[in-house]
DNA sequence: CTGAAAGCGCTTACAG
DNA sequence: CTGAAAGCGCTTACAG
């Protein structure tokens, strides 16, 4: 057997790692059998597959992604893109959660996850440039607003991209994963009808997110199934922060004080009302029943822990990577729509 | 002027981007030339700078990194790896604001970060292997725990690496960037002392950790500046979390009813204290006074609002990216410890 | 200051 | 099933 070519490395020389090409001599077979074997091992007889694995084995060899990439014109990798500001971003464990399963998700098929995050708009110049170079495979994208400029620059680049939530205001189609917002906040409301609660409010949030549209239009048709009627004093809008919230609950408080329940858009929000329910005197549940949304972490600080609809962020995320990566693959995927599940807890 | 070579795109293909040879034919240069600007446009005449730059903007031509990357053997981006259980980490508020402090930081070198996370032994191991490939030019290392065998690993690789936080059981010096734990601590002890309490008592971290060691470290050096006798009966330890700090505080309240201050090594853990301060019927800070550490989020929402130790994560990160960048331009740099800030709130 | 040329480490038709 | 060879898009001495 032929022992490695040996490269020099006199001290101070950083160290080259094995090539193929001294896996090849190792086994004694040429570099496009290397190659063969590294592709899954199809059209190689079972001597050489082995001669080469005990080389690739002996020798601790590791593909060279760059010039891997530079041939297939893959790079083998996946960015994961926020177009909110950071500080938003980061503040909410949703996302977290989000980024937490995709890198895991992602792990599976060992490619790397390319955090990128841009706030501004000199950032999102920068970054759709950087995508549209070619310098990953397809996009994660995470965008809660309306009307994005990047999603609509990263389709005419042509890259495969899903996003996290439905996004608003978009001609072309694209795919998406989402948590069923509207079935998830009627069997919040029913829950609340259901419980013998007749004033019903609701805090929305943001009417430019799907989110806040969505779980709206859910208060509402069930509103609808139980024959009472819409009151728009009941309907107050925060921006899914916990100080929103709780202005948005003095303000209820305000225009319709014999509200008897309130469902809250996110669990943020409903930790600001009941705040703002603490601070005017009303007991939770006994005045007030209050019915969150997403089951964060938070959820079960809250004194008294929240009634909350679950959002599957796990599948959520599996799914995200599963779109995606079938895209790459030139395989077109529908959206996916997510179950949510009612989290019955002490607030309602 | 000659036009570009347009590449055949017939519907379905993928579209290429142009290639430093359509800048050189648009710019009527050479390769070498283009490449040369591309460097910073030494050694390049005046006209010949102008007319590449102005083809680079026609065809909007982005570098092929992997092209790049095959040659100098550099990949252009960098590795923030986790190595504690994912979930921990993604629930720690210091850790995301980390995170985005190195993103944001390398954005502006136009290196992009790649996200990883070492849970278990196996992950452990692919990553490793990842790494020491040569697939990222350097490694932000977060681990808090003592005895992290990925270190030495990535340190007999030869990988330039910076850690957040100092290491511990490390043979060999790693560099890294922390928060001076100890003054930290020091300030807040003081702090205690000289508003009037006496039996100061302390919730440490875990003392496989530095932040564990080093806080416990700070409030017995202050407990002797003052004179005061040290009584194990005062020092409780929790894990960092909320219920670590509850617990703590609770077995604390059992071993030593007397106290009337509590330097807690955590916002989360001061948080936990907070309530089973309350569930005794202690007031904050009438009866005991509360000092946490982080000012995490966590700190404005608990009631009272803690007074507590800034940690500068804005400046760890940026530094944790300036000393990686010099370490991979082959200049040696030693650590850094920031200074930390007292914050003064109402829980002492 | 500039061009021609070698080479980075792979993959992939193409012959055989 | 296998090897020889071309080529992916860059950078970098080397001559001039």
């Amino acid at each position: 057997m032929t022992e490695p070519a040996h490269r020099g490395r006199a001290s101070g020389t950083p160290r080259r790692p094995p090539t193929i090409h001294d896996v090849a001599a190792v086994a004694g077979v040429s570099r496009g059998t290397v190659s063969r074997v590294l592709q899954g091992g199809h059209n190689v007889s079972p001597a050489s597959l082995e001669a080469v694995n005990a080389a690739i084995a002996k020798l601790g060899y590791v593909v060279n992604r760059a010039a891997r990439s530079l041939v297939t014109q893959r790079s083998g990798s996946v960015a994961f893109l926020l177009t909110e500001p950071q500080e938003r971003f980061f503040e909410d464990p949703n996302f977290t959660t989000l980024l937490r399963g995709c890198t895991a998700a992602l792990a599976t098929h060992d490619m790397p996850l390319l955090l990128m995050t841009a706030g501004d708009e000199a950032e999102q110049r920068r970054i759709t440039r950087y995508l549209a170079a070619g310098h990953v495979d397809g996009v994660l994208l995470v965008s809660s607003h309306r009307g994005n400029p990047m999603i609509e620059q990263l389709r005419e680049a042509e890259i495969p991209m899903v996003c996290c939530g439905k996004p608003l205001g978009q001609r072309g189609r694209v795919p998406y994963v989402a948590a069923d917002d509207r079935e998830g906040a009627k069997d919040m409301v029913r829950h609340l009808v259901e419980s013998g609660r007749s004033r019903i409010a609701t805090i929305a949030g943001p009417q430019d997110t799907p989110g806040g549209v969505e779980r709206l239009y859910g208060y509402r048709e069930v509103l609808d199934e139980y024959g009472i009627a819409f009151d728009e004093r009941l309907v107050a809008y925060g921006d899914y922060s916990r100080a929103g919230g709780e202005e948005a609950a003095a303000r209820l408080l305000a225009t319709a004080p014999d509200l008897d329940a309130v469902f809250v858009a996110s669990d943020l929000m409903a930790d600001g009302a009941l705040t703002a329910l603490h601070q005017a005197g009303r007991s939770v549940p006994g005045d007030v029943a209050v019915g969150g949304f997403d089951d964060s972490p938070a959820a079960l600080t809250t004194r008294p822990p929240l009634t909350t609809v679950r959002q599957p962020w796990d599948r959520i995320s599996s799914e995200m990577v599963r779109l995606l990566l079938a895209q790459i693959a030139g395989e077109a995927q529908p959206t996916v729509i997510l179950p949510t599940e009612l989290v019955i807890r002490e607030s309602a």
